[in-house]
DNA sequence: ACCTGAACACCGTTCAAGT
DNA sequence: ACCTGAACACCGTTCAAGT
């Protein structure tokens, strides 16, 4: 048994993640995270070379932690699947989010799902220009809306957001009269409904596009 | 003329905001913004109690430049102004578009340009909860897709972005064939087609709900 | 090979002293 | 009323010294 601790790149991640999802993301210090694990801020330095590092690493393991969707069959199911895992992290790490998108770290994770996907696109008939608008399109909607979750929407109650029953009576009817429905918003089923609009109107898209091709 | 410089709120964001644009968000410490105003850090606490209060005042400042669209007749048309005019916050400050996300403030004008929604949806035949439904899918793909378009979307070449051509040759056919795509695309026909893309998909939704309505 | 003490630059913030 | 010097706690980072 060692006096001093000794301690690894993948245990050091951990307690950050760890540590940021108690304490928030303005806990992440060297100091803090080092203390996590019994040891100096300075240690971390023998792990990584400094603290953009750290964060780069804990970005890529929460990513890997998604990981690829299974039953690769069906294309609409496939990128489904792989949106709902991204709703998943931010609900799971609300903090660590926002980190996760500005350090997406340039991931041949990301390259072999798209690479998957476009495999399965091709079989139901979108050109690969169609299929990356609609990938571009889905995927923006769920990070978007992942955010927009984890940070709270408009209008609705709790933490610092304005709510609807805040507002100065009268003068906003409209809102007024459906406060009741930001209250009560299912957000699961919100996301799914979300999700399958985009999808209705890409495959409306494609299927006129074919039309008039095969048309002219 | 006062030997000391007397400076304002307004004056400190402004300032705040260039040194962002320019420099980036990092550089953004009360010692640098004072400098900006020949000041020292320490003055900028008569005019806002601690840096969170002035990053609050920036958010604010940036979303009041949007300001409401005008011409109000078509609902459509509204929102999409609206939503063209988050992504071009997003282009025109970068830097600072996260922070307007995360800080965003919660503002009486985001309020009144839900009343000013919610009223012109009524008259299209969608109830309040579709018409929330269709406000918040739609500005979830909004936000979701100035920010991927800010900070690089998936292979996308240049900054810190993997590319498709960086890729491993050979692994990954499907994304090769469409190397030039990637280096090609226009965003905003693309953010316009996912916009029209939502919208139809909300319409379709609208009309397929009034006509089982009707038939019951 | 990897943990640590001491040290440095930089940062947010307080407060009493200036004008 | 509002700018400033001095001071403090906290932070990232370096480096030589330990084991």
């Amino acid at each position: 048994m060692p006096r001093r601790a000794r301690i690894s790149r993948e245990q050091i991640v951990a307690a950050a993640i760890g540590l940021a999802d108690r304490e928030g993301i303005g806990a992440l210090t060297m100091a803090k995270v080092g203390a996590e694990l019994g040891v100096e801020a300075m240690s971390l330095y023998n792990h990584f070379p400094n603290k953009g590092a750290l964060l780069d690493g804990i970005a890529e393991a929460l990513v890997a932690g998604i990981g690829m969707p299974e039953g690769h069959e069906d294309w609409e199911d496939f990128l489904k699947e792989a949106l709902r895992s991204v709703r998943r992290l931010a609900r799971e790490h609300p903090g660590l989010f926002p980190l996760v998108l500005d350090r997406a770290p340039d991931l041949l994770a990301e390259a072999r799902l798209i690479e998957a996907y476009l495999g399965l696109q091709r079989e139901a008939g979108f050109s690969g220009e169609q299929a990356m608008v609609a990938f571009q399109v889905l995927s923006s909607f769920a990070i978007g809306y992942a955010l927009s979750e984890i940070r709270g929407f408009a209008l609705q109650p709790g933490r610092s957001r304005l709510s609807a029953r805040e507002l100065p009576p009268g003068e906003f009817p409209e809102i007024q009269a459906m406060a009741s429905y930001f209250e009560s918003v299912d957000r699961t089923a919100e996301f799914e409904a979300g999700l399958d609009l985009v999808l209705a109107g890409l495959k409306a898209d494609r299927d006129e596009r074919n039309r008039s091709w095969f048309s002219n």
